[in-house]
DNA sequence: TTGTATGCGTTATCAC
DNA sequence: GTGATAACGCATACAA
């Protein structure tokens, strides 16, 4: 059995540590928050008695009197997508050694959750959100215009940000792809897309007005699903992409590199020869892609800077360092980059 | 300039609600929490009372008043790598559906920095802790006995558990694999690591105690690092190992899957036939694993399991619902799996 | 079923 | 430089 552990055991508080050290509770707390008016030999005397208790002050007290929380919340849709973990690597290293903390909700791609998180998360007085896209609900936009907390909206650029967008135009970046593939005389484009979210149908936007523009568009090669991205997934729609048809295809946008390794993949299998057959362009610039065969190509998003930069600018919405209180501009462009490789001619 | 933000809106508080409502403040926090006791008609006029003025409660004051926090945390070594992305996921997708609340904390594969999070982690008073391995500093396995919030080490087999362990034992998948290459008649076997973190080091050693017993083990044909994983690091770790070994070895089993990867490539690129003239095996089963040519042998392991078996024993833990109180045992073993593809002959 | 009094552990404010 | 007092917003315990 795993029951080595205490039961109900009290907590210690302020109070506890100001009669061990003899002083009052104000002079402790002054202690653990690191205030400057107190006498060297006191300060001593409370972390002695701190360490011999181990007390450990209480967050809910402290935020409730300060309303200080120190608590950033970040929205993402999904765990899953690795997208979302270089995002919040650049949210972590900023906000952790400031010593802020994250709380982390996951909206499984639905506003509805999405507005249950907010609401959650404005109840713990967070003093920044960072929240991915434009697609809130009425009434989420409307809890956090109200709450007066800085909030970034990350990933995508939205029609009318919040407050502060970070991201980039995925309806662009759809665009140069079809244009590349245009440019490397590609002329029966398809478009392979699994997890439909709303940065993904921006790209298919953007991909279709180009080809659209150049006569070059048929619905027919528009493969979608609202299922997951993977490997497997890519292999089996661009199967579907064959048959639906019926071979009349000679490239493919995949809304993911995980989709597009999976059609390099059956590729492989079905004898087609990538690049000079089919052409095959991806998106995000996993690793992966430059070791595939042919490497892959593909589009790079800064998804590290996409977080970073969201944590910064809370930070100056919060402690502004500079003179003008409105130095920081509504919508940072972060940016894409084609990266070409060998699976486009 | 972005400051359509209203500032320094005065908080709601249930006072408000109630005056608006023509009630009291408790019972408007009874609505709020779904009490029982509370008459229809009543808790309509609340509600609308709390929709109409955008009401959200102050979940510090609720924690500090009841000591309930509904809060998880979890203490991870890293955000980059996958394993733990599926292990987070297993835990969100029990700790949200119980609105219990994930605080996140990336350790960086550092004790101390382990330690200032245990620290912060346990003043938000968290009904349970998620912690990874079992290498705590004396302090922080101090404060953690001494807090009675139960507690889960989870991903490898620990020594002495503070409570409950989830996990498997490293040492021995990483003498599996060893058996599985002397099975395939590899003879010359050597090991690629990076990042060697505690669990990767009792692979090694497991994996080194069977080489050893079998007389077939060649330090020279270790090879490691303390850098992050990556394919690219995989390719280099493998150009290293061939070159201090002269070429002499003909299998080699890699921490994890990334590295493998970037081992068949490297193959690839010296027209070294995998598996006939070279053995690869990986750890972790990634998706890429099976899609790899030649397919990749590897060791499957229940990262999902991991995180939602260890939320759901915290869970038993607050709420017992068996009549023994113990009958949790402090060890669960979620077991690995060999998955032999093309990379072994 | 509803309300009243009280306390949770900390910090702000203002004395000393 | 240090301390007393009063919030902070909510929930518990009990009374009505």
């Amino acid at each position: 059995m795993a029951n080595n552990k205490p039961q109900g055991a009290q907590r210690l508080t302020l109070k506890d540590v100001a009669a061990k050290a003899g002083v009052s509770p104000i002079t402790v707390s002054r202690v653990v928050n690191g205030s400057a008016g107190v006498r060297a030999n006191i300060r001593e005397k409370v972390e002695i008695a701190i360490a011999e208790l181990g007390y450990i002050p209480n967050r809910s007290a402290s935020v409730l009197a300060s309303s200080k929380s120190k608590l950033i919340g970040v929205l993402i849709p999904s765990l899953s997508n690795v997208v979302f973990n270089d995002v919040l690597r650049g949210i972590y290293d900023i906000a952790t050694p400031a010593n802020y903390q994250v709380l982390l909700f996951n909206t499984h791609y639905s506003p509805e959750e999405e507005e249950r998180a907010v609401r959650t998360l404005l109840g713990q007085s967070p003093e920044g959100l960072i929240i991915t896209g434009g697609e809130q609900t009425p009434a989420a936009r409307a809890m956090l215009q109200a709450s007066a907390v800085p909030v970034v909206q990350i990933m995508g650029e939205v029609d009318k940000p919040i407050d502060i967008n970070v991201g980039f135009s995925h309806f662009e970046a759809g665009a140069a792809v079809a244009q590349l593939l245009l440019n490397r005389s590609y002329l029966k484009i398809g478009f392979i897309g699994a997890r439909m979210d709303p940065r993904t149908c921006q790209r298919l936007d953007g991909f279709e007005g180009i080809l659209s523009a150049a006569n070059r568009l048929d619905k027919k090669r528009i493969i979608t699903t609202q299922k997951p991205s993977s490997v497997a997934m890519g292999a089996s729609l661009f199967r579907e992409l064959m048959t639906t048809t019926q071979g009349n295809c000679d490239a493919v946008f995949c809304c993911n590199d995980d989709l597009a390794l999976g059609v390099l993949h059956q590729c492989k299998k079905m004898h087609i020869d990538v690049p000079k057959q089919f052409g095959v362009c991806g998106f995000n610039d996993i690793e992966m892609a430059a070791y595939a065969e042919p490497a892959l190509s593909t589009v790079r998003v800064n998804r590290y800077n996409m977080g970073s930069k969201a944590m910064e600018l809370i930070f100056e919405k919060i402690n502004p360092q500079t003179d003008e209180a409105s130095s920081i501009s509504a919508y940072i462009n972060t940016g894409f980059e084609l990266v070409i490789r060998q699976s486009t001619r």
